[in-house]
RNA sequence: GUCCUCGUAGCUCAGAAGGAUAGAGCGUUCGCCUCCUAAGCGAAAGGCCACAGGUUCGAUUCCUGUCGGGGACACCA
């Protein structure tokens, strides 16, 4: 594979490094991994920029710009090949460099050659990654704000797999615990009475999901799931068979906040468990629907209840707790619930997050509680085993994409897996050293403000009223084509960095025009495809074997070509940072940028001479930079799961009816 | 109260392993299609990078504090 400007010229950099140490100007040479290389914003700087010569003056004892000057020159000794056509050393000590022909030119050829794979690079060093995104509870369907994490958390593995990574991607089912408990009991309380069910989801389809005139049906569970698609629920499961029996009963008691810890009543009344888990798996079915509409797939659906021990096999959240507790990091205590009224109650077992060997960073404020004095464990200890688990499978990075929300949680989490690593070496595991609390990476999103046209949609889980991810998708799908919809919130995600807050304008997503980044970028590579059509169309199509051997290259000869060229070449290092930092969004803005610069030059040509032209030579290599840009922006688009069309219909116009300008005019 | 996070152009946001004159879109103003998509391009205007200290050759970037916006502080998940 021939290499980026980029990578020969950090060999050569490198290179220099070496001779400069051979002759005791530098104590030791630089790799070339760790050269920072830049396309400067300024255009007198060159095609290249580097900080070498301020990075390494203070251990050559020198000043950035003596020893620019000797790098330059060394630099200069090892291009045999003359890919650096000028160097020169700039402002207080950076190396400006210019490239020669025969470097951008491979540059492109490399992008013909890889097509498809181009910016997918092979790391020397990879990591193994178990990457857990949403995770949302199966008790109701996904909002916007779960969309978001999950447009990044599938972002975010495409782009490590793209820079040599290993990954593997996880959904976190919580189907135990007091929320299944409360979402179980909310269907049973629909499914008991046909006739209220029935004029409640009249109520709904009406189109006011809190309009009900005599208040919220009575008998409704306190803090019980108020959506409507509780009811749907219950209304699709009222003719199974096996719900029967469960109708009947007089008081809900399906124990699914239990583990194994009771023995008297270890798994609640069977007619209310079944309920309870046909009502959770058919959420599941819908959230991995609203998933997979979005273009998220995942590797693998870890369930709770498995890791209890609840459909077979060891509980793995007892154990944790007791090996715990075993090597001194869990203790019985006596918390709030823990007063004089019952004295045969138990203890509950506190994890001891709060000691002081645990590195600041990972250290609780307190001690939590992972098994309550009932005897029912938290969700803590459940995550304490998932965990556990993760790391025993050999992933060497943990990456979980949580709500901002959530951050509280982290520390504990984190300080978790200390405790484990010492508990592991306490029990002469030699793998113990993978335990440690900076194993751990948690990327936090930011909270979605969900606008209509400027103005807050209101949102509240509480009323039953909250507007879903799917409902966000219907309302920006534009008619006949299916994938704007999912495009369009793809890309509004990404344009963001995920420790921002978001603004999401539905009626800017649903718009086909600028304000709509997605449209840009599409649009560009949509302009280059038609280029390439309407070269073949005129019986000059691009000749891939000269693309492939640059024959043609030699006659790019404006600064924006070079630009361009170089542009499309820079996109592995963009992988490369992207993945680094754990930030798509990354990847979005670059396709932003390089969209503008083709445009650019694209209507620069207007003057300078289109891409179609008399000289036939000029013609292939101006297509053949169209074709790489092309490729590029495809690449990018399809990483981040967005569809790259070859055209695009033109818009209407717009409407530009008196009662428009009227309703736009100052009153 | 403790902790986390964000404060960059009128608006929405990029940028930073410390580096050259701080960028983009929208909005405003002025230009550019006989043409392979004007869904585009060029230009102008718009900034004490919240504030105050510190670290050093150099800070919008790192550290500390202050002030603002948001969030978290359960035997919920």
């Amino acid at each position: 594979m021939l290499p980026t400007p980029f990578d020969r010229v950090r060999t050569l950099l490198a290179l220099a490094t070496e001779r400069a140490a051979a002759t005791g100007l530098l104590p030791a040479p630089v790799l070339a991994a760790d050269i920072t290389l830049e396309r400067p914003k300024e255009a007198g700087h060159g095609d290249l920029a580097t900080n070498l010569a301020f990075s390494l003056a203070k251990a050559a004892r020198s000043n950035p710009r003596a020893l620019g000057d000797k790098l330059a020159a060394l630099v200069a000794e090892v291009d045999s090949d003359h890919a650096i056509a000028q160097i020169e050393v700039a402002g207080p000590g950076f190396l400006n460099l210019w490239l020669g022909p025969v470097a951008w030119h491979d540059g492109l050829r490399g992008i013909a050659a890889a097509g498809d794979n181009f910016g997918r690079t092979s790391n020397p060093a990879p990591q193994k990654v178990l990457l857990e995104f949403v995770s949302a509870n199966p008790t109701g369907p996904l909002h916007v704000g779960h969309g978001r994490g999950a447009v990044l958390g599938d972002a975010l593995a495409a782009v490590l797999r793209a820079a040599g990574h290993e990954v593997s991607t996880e959904y976190y089912i919580n189907n135990v615990g007091n929320q299944i408990h409360k979402f179980g009991q909310s269907v049973w309380f629909w499914l008991r009475d046909p006739t209220r069910r029935t004029a409640a989801l009249a109520v709904w389809a009406a189109g006011d999901p809190v309009a009900f005139p005599e208040g919220f049906p009575a008998g409704f569970p306190e803090d019980g799931y108020r959506g409507a698609y509780i009811a749907q629920i219950a209304r699709d499961l009222a003719n199974d068979p096996a719900m029967a029996a469960c109708v009947a009963l007089p008081d809900w008691d399906d124990n699914a906040a239990w583990g194994a810890a009771e023995p008297e009543n270890p798994s609640g009344r069977a007619d209310n468990r079944r309920l309870s888990l046909r009502a959770w798996q058919a959420m599941v079915v819908r959230i991995a629907a609203d998933l997979g509409r979005l273009g998220v797939r995942f590797d693998r659906w870890q369930s709770e209840r498995a890791l209890h021990g609840l459909d077979g096999g060891p509980d793995r959240v007892a154990d944790c707790a007791q090996r715990l507790q075993r090597a001194g990091w869990a203790y019985e205590g006596a918390g709030k619930d823990d007063d004089d009224s019952d004295p045969d109650a138990g203890k509950a077992l506190f994890f001891k997050g709060t000691r002081e060997d645990i590195p600041k960073a990972f250290r609780d404020g307190k001690d939590r509680v992972i098994v309550r004095s009932d005897g029912r464990p938290t969700y803590f200890a459940a995550d304490i085993a998932y965990h556990d688990d993760k790391l025993a499978r050999g992933y060497t990075h943990l990456v979980n994409v949580l709500g901002a929300d959530h951050h509280g949680y982290v520390p504990r989490l984190k300080g978790v897996l200390v405790a484990l690593g010492d508990l592991r070496r306490q029990e002469g595991d030699p793998n113990a050293a993978l335990w440690s609390g900076d194993r751990l990476e948690v990327p936090l999103v930011q909270m979605v403000a969900l606008l209509r046209d400027g103005k807050p949609v209101p949102m509240g889980k509480r009323s039953g009223e909250f507007v879903t991810l799917a409902d966000v998708m219907d309302e920006v799908t534009t008619p006949g084509n299916p994938r704007s919809g999912p495009d369009a919130v793809r890309f509004t995600f990404l344009c963001r960095k995920a420790d921002a807050q978001v603004d999401f304008d539905l009626e800017v997503a649903r718009r086909a025009s600028l304000d709509n980044p997605v449209y840009y970028v599409q649009y560009g590579h949509a302009r280059m495809c038609s280029i390439l059509a309407r070269a073949a169309s005129v019986g000059q199509p691009l000749d891939q074997r000269a693309a492939l051997d640059g024959t043609h290259l030699g006659a790019l000869r404006l600064p924006a070509e070079r630009d361009l060229a170089l542009h499309c070449c820079e996109y592995p290092e963009l992988m490369a940072r992207a993945a680094r930092s754990r930030e798509p969004h990354q990847v979005a803005y670059y396709l932003r940028d390089l969209c503008a610069a083709f445009h650019g030059w694209y209507t620069q040509g207007k003057q300078t001479g289109r891409v179609i032209g008399e000289d036939p030579a000029l013609t292939q290599a101006r297509l053949a930079l169209v074709a790489a840009a092309a490729q590029v922006v495809r690449n990018g688009l399809h990483l981040l799961g967005i569809s790259a069309p070859e055209r695009m219909a033109v818009l209407a116009e717009d409407d530009d009816s008196p009662a428009a300008a009227a309703a736009g005019a100052p009153a």
